[in-house]
RNA sequence: GGGGGAGUAGCCCAGUUGGUUAGAGGCGCCGAGCUUAUACCUCGGAAGUCGGAGGUUCGAGUCCUCCCUCCCCUACCA
């Protein structure tokens, strides 16, 4: 027997047992030993970065992987199954920063960085073991790593990194230090997710620098960067994701006095007022226009086209002048008198080092009138564009600020402060010392931190890059091979074309970010992350770029028995020193960390044992398939993977990419804890039940976002009910008839033979849509089946199940039923890996010891089932439906309810259709309760007709004499001739450019659809109205018996009072069908436990008691 | 600032090379029906200046111009 199904799902708590079941029967390794030396399917998981909990919407994209690999599985492929977690950067670190209550680096440097990098080691196993359990509990079946063995590690670490332990690998037991054993994980010999803070990942790593290298495309540069104040860090073009913000800054107009000429002044407007100190000159369009304007006794130098925007009160304009011929003016700027501008001055230019520097005018293409004043003020040393033209120029530069923001020695009073909070101060200074002109706000998209969100800075600073190549202004495809061999964007290009982007805009924008992105920066001035390799001679300015920890080794002129027994990392690492290349001296380091997206980059080659088993990373590179979201990672994982794959490799390190958008609150706002619509990973679970979860996001369209909460769920679990209630059905009659699977599955009718059609052609379908990676397609196709089968085959076979005294006709619905969700479970798995699952175990594994105890060790059920599929029989199915639904509302219109049986109706079915059709009458006939059906072949008696000129095939030819067709076919005014022509309008029209259709004459039921034609008769009979009374009477029993919460087969004893005579005779029949063992006229006794209730039939109120007979079955 | 996309019913949104009465689907609402698997399903309904203004055309949600709003990509213009 089955096992008995609730009719209301307790979703969760059925996931967390087929959790332990796969635990218990070691499923998933079974699995994957099952598929060993199959043909092989390679993913490559993206790494999630192991910092915080999942959220739901890393709950999306892992949905994604798990079904992908799942279904590969499926299809008997062999596969890697590694999960990935990002360990380095600064993610982690402002996360344990503020654990401890840290302001700044200086309070790391204070702390120890050997025991703030052991903290960011700690935090990353902390959240591997997190994670994992959450992704275990969405079903994602990977090769995981014992989320207590990851916490015993980090314990360890925290007490003694040095200690030995043992630890368990696929192979045996693994002893080593602890920091070297977590610094191994995810190697072959201790399997489980990779992490990109191994050893493995940081050396090959800094094999990919060492090629750069090699190449002569690392370089170090020196400019004015973006800056975070609050991380002390530089930040690269590929990580302003995102970290563009409205912002308001104070627009500040300030007067720069002429030293020629006395009583006049530029004005000169700036949004960052503490950029001002490092002013050096002042620039001017030299084809603009520029006036002199009196104010009182002073007058301002002005671009003529900002004189609205930037003159405040009146004013007389007394001059003007070019741009050009203002050059060189010299003026005096406001903070001058500083020391660290003196010093900076009195080196004078570059073009006349003898003579001390004075602020002057000069000419600068880019300057515009749409803001400010037309004239610009310069400070090299604190913005990227100030510092190209001051370069080009031979300007002094003058840096303001240190790394935490704060104004050097050297200003004055602003030394020491932040730079950031100086405005209103520096202002007022202004005011005071007469250089102040006008303020007012001004609002304008300024680049933050993505990390803390602090605001940047643009400092002066040394950092090292990867030179990208130069962008030629030529098309792509005239491109001679020296010019891309010189030039590594477009070498990533031609890997790009190689690679399949779902959805397709994903290569467009791959590209743009190709074709536009700057040098690489890689360098970080932080901590915790890969050490760069890189050794900068201080003496002679050689710089080494050392390959990997043995070249190192080879290399290590001092300090390797410091750091020997510890992982690459700070500040071990930093002990080594090396002799120059270039002068012998010893090098160090530089202090510099890496950019985290090297880490995530060099996965297809470090977790595919690139270096330690070719043969291995031959057969599983490239990878076939990643999947990510979309939102960054064109110009992080995406372009560092590309990058890295192309200088080492010069291939694809993958051939499909499926990106999907961003998760976002039911609201449609971004999720946010304060804003009330974020939900947790775990809430989610434990709720709604992680298959309802993966539903949604199979079902969602990829490429939109998903408005992710409670409501959108329950769209998702309403539709896995539907499945559940047939399983429910299914075993509910199964158990109640002693029915069980046996032998060959036995289909006899025209809807067996069709639902059995039907689940084939899904397997069919859905395998291509999968292999095609269309999951949203799958789920729509999965979607309408399991309507079909729920409403349309279940419901017209109910019977057939219940009271069938056919025993062969039962069996055959059974047996039909039963393949169907059999195969059902096996097509939604790996969907639903729980729900079908938990529906296989119970129909098949327990009845068939051939079959697999799991799902998931079943093959993809395509060819088992092409036996079964029938177009033919799929069409007229469809075209029985529509007659349904058009009688259906028919009846609606005419208000005869189903229940009242219909001495007949009309039908006329379009040709092809007409013998399949034909077998399916009775069915239909069943469905709408109308005696007989009557076929016929020409519609006209019953209809009226109307002609519908086929616009886009006449309109061209008939242009300005439409409106008139259109009218006379609107009213019905039109001869149709012989030959299929039409007049109207005064056109003839041929038969091909018009349709005629069928449409209801008025009084009469007649509907219509594609040529189907339907008409019902609407005469009732005193008989047909007798039966029509006897449904009536019966439901409302039925009613009586589900508000008495009586069982399914409890039997009855009715009573029944004032029954019109005409019904009289069918009451044996409604006896029959509620189960009722003995009926009484009249009422039940005054005081009885009967449930009683009342029906209003065609002639009088019919009042009905009922009580369930005690026995074993009785409720 | 530059590039791209989108604005259609209370909401999420389809709408093919321009075709006259704007609607495929989903949610919500209203009404009815069906049902001893289904507090489920089916059928029907209401409601829209198709962001705004012009233009091309016999005819525009669809094509063109300008404007407004939102989103994405990109960017230190001061």
């Amino acid at each position: 027997m089955f096992r008995p199904v609730p009719t209301r799902p307790d979703l969760v708590a059925m996931e967390h047992e087929i959790l332990e079941q796969w635990r218990d029967r070691a499923t998933f390794s079974r699995l994957r030993a099952q598929n060993a030396g199959g043909p092989h399917w390679s993913f490559l998981d993206g790494p999630i970065t192991a910092n915080n909990p999942m959220g739901v919407h890393h709950a999306w994209g892992r949905t994604y992987k798990d079904l992908f690999q799942r279904f590969h599985a499926m299809l008997g492929e062999d596969q890697r199954w590694q999960n990935g977690f990002d360990c380095q950067g600064l993610w982690v670190e402002v996360n344990v920063e503020r654990d401890l209550g840290f302001k700044s680096k200086r309070d790391i440097e204070a702390y120890g960085i050997a025991e703030f990098v052991s903290l960011c080691k700690q935090r990353v196993l902390t959240y591997a073991a997190r994670q994992t359990e959450q992704s275990i509990r969405l079903g994602m079946w990977m090769d995981w790593n014992d989320p207590d063995e990851l916490r015993r590690l980090r314990d360890l670490l925290a007490a003694d990194p040095q200690q030995l332990t043992t630890t368990q690998g696929p192979d045996g037991p693994i002893t080593d230090t602890v920091e070297m054993l977590v610094g191994r994980l995810g190697m072959p010999d201790l399997g489980g997710s990779y992490f990109t803070f191994s050893n493995e990942n940081n050396d090959l790593i800094w094999g990919f620098l060492r090629e750069c290298h090699k190449r002569g495309w690392i370089y170090k540069g020196h400019d004015s960067m973006p800056w975070c104040p609050r991380c002390g860090t530089g930040i690269s073009q590929h990580e302003m994701t995102e970290g563009y913000q409205d912002r308001e800054d104070p627009g500040l107009t300030v007067r720069f006095p002429l030293v020629d000429r006395p009583g006049e002044s530029l004005l000169v407007w700036t949004t960052t007022p503490w950029t001002l100190a490092a002013n050096v000159a002042a620039a001017v369009g030299p084809d603009i226009e520029y006036v002199r304007i009196r104010q009182g006794d002073a007058s301002f130098w002005i671009g003529k086209g900002t004189l609205k925007q930037s003159a405040r009160g009146t004013f007389e304009v007394v001059e003007s002048k070019k741009g050009s011929e203002l050059v060189d003016w010299r003026y005096t700027g406001p903070f001058d008198d500083m020391p660290a501008v003196r010093d900076a001055f009195a080196k004078g230019t570059r073009d006349d080092p003898g003579s001390p520097y004075v602020h002057r005018v000069v000419p600068w293409t880019e300057v515009g009138e749409d803001e400010g004043t037309g004239i610009v003020h310069i400070a090299p040393g604190a913005g990227a564009e100030d510092f190209q033209l001051g370069k080009s120029l031979g300007l002094p530069v003058i840096g303001p600020i240190d790394e935490s923001g704060r104004y050097y020695a050297g200003f004055g009073w602003l030394s020491g402060r932040e730079a950031s909070g100086q405005a209103e101060a520096i202002v007022e200074d202004l005011e005071r010392r007469g250089y102040f002109y006008h303020l007012e706000p001004y609002t304008h998209r300024y680049p933050h931190c993505w990390r803390c969100g602090t605001p940047l800075l643009f400092r002066l600073v040394d950092e090292w890059f990867i030179s990208m190549g130069q962008v030629y202004d030529q098309p792509r495809d005239t491109l001679t091979p020296a010019q891309k061999a010189a030039s590594l964007r477009y070498q990533i290009m031609d890997i790009v074309d190689e690679i399949r982007w779902i959805p397709g805009f994903g290569y467009e924008r791959e590209l743009d970010w190709l074709m536009n992105m700057h040098d690489w920066m890689i360098s970080k001035k932080r901590y915790w992350g890969l050490a760069l390799p890189i050794y900068d001679c201080q003496n002679c300015g050689t710089y080494d770029v050392i390959g990997g920890i043995d070249g190192l080794e080879e290399r290590a002129l001092e300090g390797w028995d410091r750091f020997k027994g510890h992982t690459p990392h700070r500040p071990y690492i930093d002990e080594v020193t090396i002799r120059c290349s270039g002068c012998g001296e010893p090098v160090k380091r530089i202090p510099d960390v890496g950019n985290p997206w090297l880490d995530a980059g060099i996965v297809p080659f470090s977790t595919i044992h690139f270096r330690e088993d070719k043969e291995f990373w031959e057969k599983w590179f490239p990878a076939d398939f990643i999947t990510e979201s979309f939102p960054g990672q064109f110009r992080n994982w995406f372009y560092a993977m590309l990058a890295m794959s192309t200088v080492l490799r010069k291939t694809a390190p993958f051939r499909t990419i499926f990106g999907y958008g961003t998760l976002i609150g039911e609201d449609g706002r971004a999720m946010h804890k304060s804003w009330g619509n974020s939900i947790e990973f775990d809430e989610a679970a434990e709720r709604m039940g992680v298959d309802v979860m993966r539903w949604l996001y199979t079902a969602a369209k990829p490429e939109d976002n998903i408005l992710f909460g409670w409501h959108t769920a329950d769209g998702a679990r309403r539709r896995l009910l539907v499945l559940w209630n047939t399983y429910s059905f299914f075993v509910t009659y199964a158990r109640l008839a002693g029915w069980t699977p046996a032998g060959a599955t036995a289909a006899s009718t025209p809807m067996d033979r069709w639902i059995l059609s039907r689940v084939a052609g899904l397997a069919a379908a859905v395998e291509d849509r999968l292999q095609d990676v269309d999951p949203a397609a799958a789920a729509r196709l999965i979607d309408a089946f399991i309507e079909d089968l729920s409403t349309w085959y279940l419901r017209l076979s109910r019977r057939r199940f219940s009271r069938n005294d056919d025993a062969a006709d039962r069996a055959a619905a059974f047996s039909t039923l039963h393949a169907t969700l059999a195969a059902l479970a096996r097509i939604v798995a790996p969907i639903l890996p729980f729900l079908s699952d938990s529906m296989y175990g119970n129909l098949v594994a327990a009845f068939d010891d051939s079959a697999p105890d799991s799902v998931h060790l079943t093959r993809w059920p395509t060819q088992e089932l092409a036996g079964f599929v029938d177009p033919a029989l799929e069409t007229a199915m469809a075209t029985a439906r529509r007659v349904v639904d058009l009688t259906r509302t028919l009846r609606g219109t005419s208000g005869l309810r189903v229940r009242q049986p219909l001495a007949r109706m009309w039908l006329a079915i379009p040709g092809a259709d007409v013998g399949q059709v034909e077998g399916l009458l009775e069915l239909i006939a069943e469905e709408v309760n109308v005696r007989h059906i009557e076929r016929i072949d020409d519609e006209s008696a019953l209809v009226d007709r109307r002609i519908k000129p086929l616009l886009p095939k006449i309109g061209k030819r008939l242009g300005a004499a439409i409106p008139a067709v259109m009218a006379a076919a609107r009213e019905g005014a039109f001869e149709v001739h012989p030959d299929g022509s039409v007049t109207l309008g005064g056109v003839t029209l041929a038969a091909d450019d018009v349709e005629i259709q069928a449409t209801p004459r008025p009084g009469t039921a007649v509907a219509h659809d594609e040529g189907l034609v339907v008409v019902i008769d609407t005469e009732l009979t005193p008989e047909l109205r007798a039966e029509g009374d006897a449904r009536e009477l019966q439901r409302a029993i039925q009613d009586l018996r589900k508000d008495a919460e009586l069982d399914l087969d409890a039997r009855i004893e009715l009573w029944i009072d004032g029954l019109p005579a005409e019904v009289e005779p069918h009451l044996v029949s409604v006896a029959r069908e509620t189960l009722a063992d003995r009926v009484t006229r009249g009422r039940p006794a005054t005081g009885s436990d009967a449930t009683t209730g009342s029906v209003e039939l065609t002639n009088g109120t019919v009042t009905i008691g009922l009580r369930g007979i005690s026995g074993p079955t009785a409720a």
